[in-house]
DNA sequence: GCTAGCACTTGAAAAAGAAGAGTGCTAAAA
DNA sequence: TTTTAGCACTCTTCTTTTTCAAGTGCTAGC
C-alpha cells in the first residue's frame, strides 16, 4: 500500500508521539506538532483515510487515534529513518568483544547486559550457531578425581568443558596440540563432522588419547544441540513505568520466562540484518527487534530486545546496530 | 510483648489466610477458619486488641483489618513453625553441588535458578565470602597472545581467571605445582596473607615465575574485594499476579536492579540460620528471605528470597532450609 | 482540495443514592 | 471476669445520573 508523503508524515509523526507520550494521537496534536501547513480538519479527513487503512485504529468516537499492529508494522519497514549506531552507552561493547579469553559465555553475558541497560528492556541473547565458530585452540588439563577441563579457544571467546575421562597428562598434551594442528581455523562444525576421517588417519602411538578426544566430540555436540539462551532482565521494572499497562509488561514477563516461546521468537527468519516484530493486539507475544550475531562472517547467535507493542523501536534499532556492526568487524586473527 | 495462646492463634491464621487470599481478615473469617470455639464478637475484641498492638491495622471502618510490618515480624519469629526442609522440587540442588568440577559460578547460577522456580520468587546469590573458599588444585595454562588462563580448584567449583602475563610452559607447570603443593587444603584469604611469606623461602630457581604468581595473588584479591551478586528473576510475571499490587512488584523489581541496595540487603547479620526482613509499609524496599551459604563450617554466599510484604514467607523459609542443609553437609574431600 | 463552523458522540469526572459488609458498643448471660 | 447476642453506625463499593469537554464527522463555502 503505497501512501501520499504526507500520509507517511502524518502517521510518522503519530506513532513518533504516541511511543513518546502514550497518549492518543489528535488532529489538535498532529497541527502542533508537525510543520504541516494545514488545518485540523484536513488532518482529520488524513487521520480517517489513515484508519480506514488499517493504519490506526479510534478506541471510542471522540477519543483520539493509536496505532494499530499494521501501523507500527508500517512504521517500523518504511518510515523508521535507516537507523545510525550512535549510541554511547554501547562503548563498552567493543572492549567486551576484544577480550578474546573472557569465556563466551561471559562475553554473551556482557553484552546482553549493556545492551539491555542501554535500552532500558529486557534483552536475550540465544547462542544458535556454535557450529559456527572458528577454533583457535586447544588445552586438555587433567583435574583431580580423573576429570579433564578442556579450555577450547576460539575466536569469539573460550569455552570451557568438562570430561569424566581418565587420562595422563601426557595423553592431555598430545591431544592439545594433535586438536590445535588439525583443526585451528576451522569451524566446531567442520570439526564434529571430520573428526572420524582424521582419526582413521591417525597412527597407533596416537591413539592412545582417541577416549579422550570422542568424549570430547560428544561434549561439543550436545553443546552444539542445546540452544543455549542468555536472557537479561534489567529493565523489568521500567516495563512497569511510564504509561506501560500492567497487562502488557505481564506479557513480556510471561514470554521470557518461557524458553520454548523465546527461542521461537528468537529465530531469525531474513539474513543479516535487524528485524522488528510487532506484537499483535490479541496475541500473548509481545514485540521483539533482533539482529543476528555474526562472527567472521558466520551467524553465531542472535540478540533480542523484548518489550510492549507501544515501544521505542528506533532506539533500541539504533543500539543494536552498534552491537552487531561491532561484531561483525571482529575478524579472525 | 507476650501474647495470649489464643491471641497468638488468632494473629497466625489471621496473616496465613492473607497471604494466602490478600482479602483483610474480619471477624467471621477467622471463625470459619479457625476452631475456636468463641464468637465473632470475641473475635472482634480480640482483633481489636491485637490492633492495639500493633499486629493489624484496619484499612476502614468497616473493611476488616491487615497485618502490619509488625504483625509480619511478630509472625515470622514467634509464629513460623520451625520449618522443615522437604521441597521435592529442589532436589536437584544436591546433584549440582556435588559437581565439583562445575565452575563456581555455574554452580550459584543453578542453585539460584532451582530456588527461583521453587518459590517463584526473584531469587539473589552474593558471593561475599570468597575468601574463605577452601583450595583443592592449581592449574595454570599458557594460552595464545602471551596470556594465562589459572583454573583454581576449590571445594565449591571450579574459578577461572585470565592472567596477562608472559610465561614459559614450564614456569606454569611450575606454578602449579608450588601453588598446590603449598595451598591445598588452606583457604584463598589464607593464601593472600601469607603468600610474601612463601616467597620469601623459595630459591633462586623457583622464582623464575614469581611474576605469574603475584600477578594471580592480584587478580585473586580483586575478587575478593569486589562481591558478586548473581541475580536470577524467574517469577517476575509471578510478581504481577494472584492479587499483588503493581506498586509493590515495582519496589522488589527495582531493588533488583540497584546493586548497592541489593548487597546491602544481602547482608546478613545474625550468624548461621534463616532470616527474614519484612518490608515497612512506606519504604521502598521490599522482603526478603535470606540465609548464608556455608562450604565446610565457613560462609561463602548469602542467598535471598526477594518479595512483596505479602509474601509466602514459611514456603521460602522451607526452601531455603534446603538448600542450606545440603551445602553444609557438604565437606572437604 | 482545503478550511471554518457546528452538531454530535462519547468517555471521564463528579455527584448522589442504595446495598452490604463489618465494626464497635452495650447490656445481659455464663 | 469473660463471652455473647443484638443493634446502630460507618464506610466502601456498586449503580445511576449528570455534567463537561475533547475530539470527531460532516457540510457548505472558499
Amino acid at each position: 500500500m503505497e501512501l501520499s508523503d504526507r500520509k507517511k508524515k502524518i502517521l510518522c509523526m503519530a506513532i513518533e508521539e504516541y511511543i513518546k507520550d502514550c497518549s492518543p494521537i489528535t488532529s489538535g496534536g498532529i497541527k502542533d506538532a508537525t510543520s504541516l501547513n494545514c488545518s485540523t480538519a484536513t488532518l482529520r479527513s488524513e487521520l480517517n483515510a489513515l484508519e480506514a487503512m488499517g493504519f490506526l485504529r479510534q478506541l471510542h468516537t471522540s477519543g483520539g487515534r493509536i496505532p494499530t499492529a499494521q501501523g507500527y508494522r508500517y512504521y517500523v519497514e518504511n518510515l523508521l529513518q535507516s537507523v545510525e549506531a550512535t549510541d554511547k552507552e554501547l562503548d563498552d561493547v567493543k572492549s567486551i568483544i576484544s577480550s578474546r579469553t573472557s569465556s563466551l559465555n561471559d562475553i554473551i553475558t556482557g553484552i546482553a547486559k549493556i545492551v539491555s541497560k542501554a535500552t532500558n528492556y529486557p534483552t536475550v541473547i540465544m547462542v544458535d550457531g556454535f557450529e559456527n565458530l572458528v577454533l583457535s585452540e586447544f588445552k586438555l588439563i587433567p583435574l583431580l578425581e580423573d576429570k579433564i577441563m578442556v579450555l577450547i579457544g576460539t575466536i569469539a571467546g573460550y569455552i570451557t568443558q568438562t570430561l569424566d575421562v581418565k587420562a595422563t597428562a601426557q595423553d592431555c598434551i598430545d591431544a592439545s596440540n594433535y586438536l590445535t594442528n588439525h583443526f585451528k581455523g576451522e569451524t566446531i562444525g567442520f570439526m564434529i563432522e571430520n573428526i572420524e576421517q582424521f582419526e582413521k588417519g591417525m597412527h597407533g602411538e596416537i591413539k592412545a588419547f582417541q577416549t579422550v578426544v570422542n568424549s570430547l566430540i560428544n561434549g561439543l555436540k550436545q553443546l552444539n544441540e542445546q540452544k543455549y539462551l542468555n536472557v537479561r532482565r534489567e529493565g523489568s521494572a521500567k516495563l512497569l513505568d511510564n504509561n506501560n499497562n500492567v497487562e502488557e509488561a505481564k506479557k513480556v514477563l510471561n514470554v521470557l520466562e518461557d524458553e520454548k516461546e523465546l527461542s521461537s521468537i528468537m529465530e531469525i527468519k531474513g539474513k543479516g540484518d535487524i528485524e522488528v516484530t510487532v506484537a499483535d493486539e490479541d496475541s500473548a507475544k509481545c514485540s521483539v527487534v533482533k539482529a543476528p550475531i555474526c562472527v567472521n562472517g558466520r551467524q553465531l547467535a542472535s540478540i533480542g530486545v523484548f518489550g510492549p507493542q507501544r515501544m521505542d523501536y528506533a532506539g533500541i534499532a539504533s543500539a543494536l546496530k552498534v552491537v552487531i556492526d561491532n561484531l561483525n568487524n571482529l575478524k579472525g586473527e
